[in-house]
DNA sequence: GCCACAACTATACGGTAGTTCAACAGAGAA
DNA sequence: TTCTCTGTTGAACTACCGTATAGTTGTGGC
């Protein structure tokens, strides 16, 4: 006895739709088991699809990890665009990496990953190289913001590079070893790493 | 016509010989293309013997990777043992670690690919627990001594800490994009870092 | 010279990688 | 309803993964 209506086989969903899903598990894979659990079974099996469609929608799985790279990076800046009522814009951005949805284990094990991969894999060098600027530009002018305030004459882009690689490391140890390097104390270290060019702020 | 001498079919070590040198061949695949690299294929190529051979000298590929790990510990905290002429022993830690032979992109690639595994595989992470720690009390004890001898009162354990993980940030942007962190940009920015609390040294 | 042992080669095996492709099916247009 | 488009399935393909193992060969002790 056939059911009249039945239910569907599978969700149709528009490519758009179907391809931020795609770079959500990837994203989850990764997190999980870096670049070894970033593969088709795994990702297909973690957003519930068959094993086609990751090539329909990406071409090549080489596609979709510079699509999960994008992703990441946009996800880490559009946290840091939207803030500030009366703060300052560096304290704001420091807020802002050292959020929960930022600053954790999951996170930094996709960091380490996609790092380790930019090396070697030359699509997701161009993108980072631009990515990484915009950050470093957008952290330099906030020191520059406090600097100017404060009266003081700081190297802002120096010290932008510096900081930012800080906040690489800091995250890698908390990420290797959470209760070692947690969220507070590695703003902590940022602000006592600012201290003696700006000041508080 | 037989030859008298024939050339043996391969050359045989012993075993410690023959596992130092798939380790070194280890980590040169891993230096070219991380983990993805890192296989038992392009190992026993790079290192000149049949595929048999890891497995026989190390059990699994896992075990290989552990071995990898430690040599790359060592071999770093080695050449900072042996130093310090006039100089104190912070200088001459930092010197070390921005030394040709530490700080360059192949390092870093193979630190960048070890740490991604690191959060995954249990074997390493015990191994790590115990290296990173004398790692930074090592660190932490050079800090002391010029605080010390300046007469400054400063947490040297958390500003070790701080350092740590800066020297690993700075080390992945030189991986990344060498030419816009070189080692001696990376050595001055470490300096900066500690002035304000230590004075130049 | 011969033996015994360990280093080494060579190959096989089951599993899984990324990619290809023909066929199926849901949804909007006509 | 029927057509068409395309999202989707699922199996097939080649290549390579790590491991196991049988057989070969170099070497040092007798």
């Amino acid at each position: 006895m056939p059911q009249k209506a039945t239910s569907p086989k599978y969700v149709r969903l528009t490519g758009e739709e179907r391809r931020a899903r795609l770079i959500e598990a990837g994203l989850a894979c990764m997190a999980r088991g870096g670049i070894q659990e970033f593969t088709v079974d795994k990702i297909c099996a973690e957003a519930g699809v068959s094993r086609g469609l990751i090539i329909h929608h990406f071409g090549s799985m080489n596609a979709l990890l510079t699509a999960v790279y994008a992703t990441m990076y946009d996800g880490s800046t559009k946290l840091t665009r939207d803030l500030a009522p009366g703060e300052t814009r560096l304290a704001a951005l420091l807020n802002a990496f050292f959020a929960p949805e930022v600053f954790n284990r999951e996170a930094f094990n996709i960091w380490l990953t996609l790092w380790g991969q930019i090396s070697i894999n030359p699509d997701l060098r161009d993108e980072h190289r631009v990515q990484y600027a915009d950050y470093v530009r957008d952290v330099a002018d906030a020191i520059s913001e406090v600097a100017v305030a404060r009266g003081r004459n700081v190297d802002a882009d120096a010290l932008a590079r510096s900081l930012v690689c800080l906040i690489d490391g800091l995250g890698i140890q908390h990420c290797i070893e959470p209760t070692s390097m947690q969220a507070d104390d590695a703003k902590a270290a940022c602000r006592f790493f600012l201290l003696p060019h700006l000041g508080s702020f």
